[in-house]
DNA sequence: TAATTTGTGGGTCTACATTTG
DNA sequence: GCAAATGTAGACCCACAAATT
């Protein structure tokens, strides 16, 4: 997506004058809303500066940055001091990826759920869980934050991943995407700032942009996020928090280096940045030699959350996360747990215990690690010259395309060849990038055979 | 609670002109929120007049208009063209009702979880979910909204309340709580102001706090809130929403009558005002002759979101609420939906669908209703005066009380003397009040012997 | 009823920081 | 490395509306 080069000769958005009226700013910014939602102005278009709108409307500059200003807010558009206001990515398109409407002629890989084929050892934990008869206890309401003897399955889970917190500083949450939503609403402003990386996950995008908190895009480099330029933006600007997926980031596939992890330790320490840990991943390679990990959660526990999703690690159906928190954040995050939920499913979260306690988590775990390898090695056949992860078992690619069609298009294309996958497009956080990818699933087909079917379509797509 | 009578002379509160640096308005706001948090400004407070302030401090009046503003963000204070500003009531304590730490000695009155006896049934129907053997369908990721014959099943309950929608305009919810969360997240703005009736569940109160969404208190009467009181507010300020509990409000078990509802659907369809129809106990009296009411749903349908609780009709540890909805809530809805759940739990869903298709949900309901009323008449002979709720079947009372001491006192006290009952202050959306009440559970006790001792206890208590 | 008090909303001015050429 | 372009932030002024006296 060229940004718009005519720069301003003529002007590359003129509002309405007859339009106008008082109050001038609200008028303008429902103007400008309007124009981005019906497509007139595209996104990564440069619009006019402040003076030089105001100039034309005959008002004060700051009206026009107040107009700018609401627009800013609901994520239309986004501005850089020296550089000008940009009509922001994706405005109309919903980026959510949410595994619905695929069309049966389709293979799925775009969703990230998680290879479904160990569900059956979750149905076996479900029944042994309904036969042990005390399914009437978990009826009642009791236990907001998880009954204590899943609290100590929970904390168990956690420590094996590193993190070591007492009962007092752990929660069972609906799953992940519902955790990020309580820690936003608890911790945060609509109007904060979030750091995260230049790509980062759609659906976190989507829910800063529904809560009204800016993320702000830090570039990074194969051992993650750089921490020096997140010291010049903490510095530029007042920064109040930073998303990390540091076993494995969602869609880069890059896992944050040790070294990194102390540097950025160090800049969240001085900056008092609010860590949003969510490790999805971490599950598939604490234990492995090789790979030994430490979560940030020990680097700077006061300041960090530290999210343990259990859909993707063993079963999507179970909406089941684990919070660990420091002292600092327990009465805003349980108030804010309280409030948007009230509590958790309980037997949802007695099967994850039970998986948890029967060892069973560890099988389904070991088992997806198995067939991770397994795509991982169908997919190298298929793009030898994709770069692979640096995490392994890694459940997704993340494979460059060359820069040609514009990005909704391609995904368009393939799903009427036959395969779903995402875009980067949809995982971008503020500016239009250069270069192009696509994130492939490889734990959502349903076999391998039909991995390998999506794969050729892919390839062949990819090389016409 | 007083309103400060004093007025300004000297001033109510006086900031520290030494601790005043650039900017002014920010140092202003934090002097003032940690003077509230600390506790030397008392709730109902009046702080000084903008230009009073401005005057002393020797800055614009604007600039201290500014300041208070941010605390208003905040829902420290409120203010009232013409009267002045205030300390909001109960910004220190949180009155979020969890059901959490009661001591073990201690009678539940204050919680409303509804009649835990019946659980039984619950679990029958979990075991013959368990048994169909489709779980392995219900654990892979698919239909956010609800498997299809979940929502056929939840379509059909709506139905018997009135609510009529098909499968597009329907979607199934982590419990009511996590409803009312998604509809604010979605249709809502921070800053946006929702009309309540003066009294409302302290949840919904914390949670707009938690939004930054602004609740407008509209008095009511026997009939329920106001018509004309709507409407004038209405016309005094932009508001956006309006949240009711038609067929018995949550604390003050109002039923709204049908004439009422009629003149609200006006005002609402006139000032396009999004309705949030929250019912509860709808289906306490729905299909009871003498009892027929009508969904404000189906009066002004395009503007309405209706949410239907399964938690305390049927099963609290069950998190499934129904939410049916117009079209033009329909994308923004599903795109809240997905980006702070996901989804919900298969499995509660599941084994909530099979009560409903086997009958039993009916049969809870039948049940519930002969505790409650069983109920009702021990807490009748215990407090003959107290007004009668104007919807039978209803779990909780209303009882007015001396206006003597300090309202959480009363909890304390009480508390002390071994049961929990909550005071009005937690339902109050704004001002403080000259009124004072007690709402009393009759459901969460534990057995009838229970809460006959606790009414005793509470009885013993208000007669010293 | 008119005057006063008080809060709200919108537009303007000035100082300043960052980016670009 | 400086000047110009450009966005950001804070304070001020004025018009106005509602509540009080």
């Amino acid at each position: 997506m060229p940004i718009n080069s005519f720069d301003n000769f003529p002007m590359s958005w003129k509002p309405d004058k007859s339009l106008m009226k008082q109050p001038y700013f609200t008028s303008l910014a429902d103007q400008l809303e309007s124009d981005i939602k019906n497509g007139s102005l595209a996104p990564g278009t440069k619009l006019p500066p402040q003076r030089e709108l105001a100039d034309y409307l005959d008002l004060n500059f700051t009206t026009i940055t107040r107009a700018y200003n609401l627009c800013k807010k609901k994520g239309l558009i986004y501005g850089t001091t020296g550089r000008g206001t940009f009509v922001s990515p994706h405005v109309n398109e919903s980026i959510t990826i949410t595994g619905a409407d695929l069309s049966p002629r389709c293979i799925e890989m775009g969703m990230v759920s998680g290879f479904e084929q160990y569900n059956e050892l979750v149905v076996q934990a479900t029944k042994s869980v309904v036969e042990k008869g005390y399914l009437n206890n978990l009826y009642e309401y009791s236990h907001p934050t998880g009954h204590p003897h899943q609290l100590a399955a929970a904390i168990r889970w956690l420590e094996q991943m590193g993190v070591h917190v007492d009962s007092n500083h752990a929660a069972i949450f609906s799953g992940a995407q519902n955790t990020l939503t309580v820690a936003l609403i608890s911790l945060f402003e609509p109007g904060d700032k979030i750091a995260t990386d230049e790509y980062t996950y759609s659906n976190f995008i989507e829910l800063a942009k529904l809560l009204n908190i800016q993320l702000v895009p830090i570039s990074g480099d194969q051992n993650g996020m750089r921490a020096d330029l997140l010291e010049l933006q903490c510095k530029q600007m007042k920064i109040n928090g930073i998303y990390l997926m540091p076993s494995c980031a969602n869609p880069t596939t890059i896992q944050i280096s040790l070294s990194r992890k102390q540097e950025l330790a160090e800049v969240i320490r001085r900056h008092k940045l609010i860590l949003i840990e969510d490790e999805i991943f971490a599950s598939m390679i604490s234990g492995l030699k090789n790979y030994e990990t430490i979560p940030l959660f020990s680097l700077v526990p006061e300041q960090t959350l530290y999210i343990s999703s259990m859909s993707k690690t063993l079963c999507s159906g179970m909406r089941i996360a684990y919070l660990a928190f420091a002292e600092n954040f327990r009465k805003k995050i349980l108030h804010g747990l309280f409030n948007t939920n009230i509590k958790t499913s309980s037997l949802d979260a007695e099967i994850i215990t039970e998986l948890i306690l029967n060892g069973n988590a560890y099988a389904i775990v070991e088992k997806k690690r198995e067939l991770a390898a397994k795509a991982g090695a169908i997919f190298k056949r298929y793009f030898p010259e994709c770069p692979p992860p640096t995490t392994p078992y890694c459940f997704y690619r993340w494979l460059p395309i060359p820069n040609t069609k514009p990005s909704f298009h391609v995904e368009k294309e393939l799903e009427q060849a036959g395969i779903r996958v995402y875009h980067s497009d949809r995982f971008i956080v503020r500016n239009q990038a250069d270069k192009q990818f696509l994130r492939v699933s490889l734990s959502d087909a349903g076999s391998m055979s039909k991995l390998e079917k999506g794969l050729s379509i892919l390839k062949e797509y990819l090389e016409t």
